[in-house]
DNA sequence: TCTGGGGTCCTAGGACCC
DNA sequence: TCTGGGGTCCTAGGACCC
């Protein structure tokens, strides 16, 4: 048995935990270089703001009405971890699905909806944030429990009541769960997207009910056997395990869009730099070596009367490495002739491939399998840890915080729990 | 003026091996 | 006249997730 536990509107809510200002407003959360919105309070959903919705194309009159927030991810990732403690405290097995969700492992659990109950409480009293919990035999069930449990707690009489806020599917009858499914559209399935609804739908498969009845032939050689799973985890036969400790990532991306268009190969290779030394960074916190090296630039796709430009580069390196030295030597040697004279660019990033356990390489007959000084970049990664990140840096990257190339975060609220400087001050 | 930043998995087809 | 059967690896593209 599965619960999953998600934080409502999540980013919102992690704003409006040390500005109560912002409470019962609409609030929207912006993506990087303050583009798109990526979080809504329900009070800005109510406006019709939707997801990914760009802010610039809202009309002015609902424009002024909304309290804007940049991205702010540190405080958003520290109230997760804040979170992810709380639940491993009260179950054994948890895993942590992503900055806002965690399935449990409610197995042999006898008491779960009073389980799952007292959880809802204790993360709403203890870190602020609302949250709801859905139940169910499969993590494609939970998932869609936790649907319902939103979707009960926000439109009362669209659900009965005890399904609000902590919603039990294994509880329900089979007729009660049938109605459930039948309200649920087959794009708000989990592992359903909009491409698939779409070829779904025409097939007439609409709902969560009719994708659990369809032809299970048909649709694992219509569409494969990742919707043949979807559909055996809505019969309720569990598919999906619980996956407690997180798999190594096979790939390392860094990038961002630039806060304005860049034509100058220097600025270009700062930000590159900077980059690199992010990405190296992720990747010794993860305890992997890279073996390949990659870097790209793209040119304003929404400027279509701009010329555009959008070039890669790639490098296998001689020995795998972590050390930022190496990867950022990498990456200037591509960045050498990236650019075309005369474009101007909008986004870059350095991606690192090959990943590995430093303890799984092989040597090879003409080189060593793995390059670079551990005990420097210890000492770089425990400065930077102690006094904060970019203290300690390399020359070459463009480090310092007034660079022309950064995001533009221009309504970005303080660091509350992970930075003295910041911390909230309490009067009396 | 202004449009995010990460990731994963699966499949098909081609090249190549014995 | 006749032309196997079984694999692996890599890549590109398409789908999904938050």
């Amino acid at each position: 048995m599965f619960a999953l536990i998600d934080g409502n509107n999540f980013y919102a809510s992690c704003e409006r935990i040390f500005q109560p200002e912002l409470r019962g407003r609409p609030l929207v959360v912006l993506s990087n270089n303050d583009g798109c919105a990526i979080a809504r309070s329900e009070e800005a959903k109510a406006l019709g703001i939707t997801m990914g919705h760009p802010i610039h194309k809202v009309e002015p009159r609902v424009r002024r009405q909304l309290a804007i927030r940049s991205a702010n991810f540190g405080l958003y990732g520290d109230i997760s971890s804040r979170i992810g403690a709380i639940l491993r405290q009260a179950v054994p097995r948890v895993e942590v699905y992503s900055i806002d969700e965690s399935f449990l492992d409610l197995a042999g659990i006898a008491q779960r909806k009073a389980l799952a109950t007292e959880l809802h409480e204790r993360v709403q009293r203890w870190t602020g944030i609302p949250n709801c919990v859905g139940i169910a035999p499969t993590k494609t069930l939970a998932k869609l429990a936790n649907h319902v449990a939103k979707d009960a707690a926000r439109k009362p009489g669209s659900y009965p009541a005890d399904l609000a806020r902590v919603c039990d599917l294994a509880e329900l009858s089979p007729r009660q769960l049938d109605a459930v499914l039948r309200a649920t559209e087959v794009g708000d399935v989990w592992g359903i997207g909009r491409r698939w609804a779409a070829r779904l739908q025409s097939r007439g498969i609409a709902t969560a009910a009719d994708l659990r009845d369809a032809p299970s032939e048909d649709l694992l050689s219509e569409f494969g056997v990742v919707m043949a799973r979807t559909q055996r985890e809505l019969q309720g036969h569990s598919c999906l395990e619980l996956a407690e400790v997180e798999p190594d990532r096979k790939q390392i991306l860094v990038s961002r869009s630039f806060g304005e268009w860049i034509g100058d190969p220097q600025q270009m290779s700062e930000a590159l730099a900077t980059f690199a030394m992010r990405a190296t960074e992720k990747l010794r916190a993860q305890g992997l070596t890279a073996g390949v090296v990659g870097i790209f630039a793209e040119t304003d796709p929404f400027r279509l009367g701009m010329p555009q430009h959008n070039p890669s580069r790639t490098a296998q390196l001689t020995s795998a490495t972590s050390d930022s030295r190496l990867v950022l030597g990498a990456v200037r040697r591509l960045g050498t002739s990236l650019m075309r004279a005369g474009y101007r660019y909008k986004k870059a990033g350095v991606f690192l491939a090959d990943l590995a356990r430093p303890d799984q390489l092989q040597d090879d007959l003409f080189a060593p399998a793995r390059a670079g000084n551990d005990v420097l970049m210890e000492t770089l990664d425990a400065i930077n840890r102690r006094f904060g990140r970019n203290v300690a840096g390399l020359g070459a990257s463009g480090w310092q915080r007034s660079a022309c190339w950064h995001s533009r975060q221009e309504s970005l609220s303080g660091r509350f729990t992970t930075r003295m400087a910041d911390l909230p001050r309490a009067r009396c």
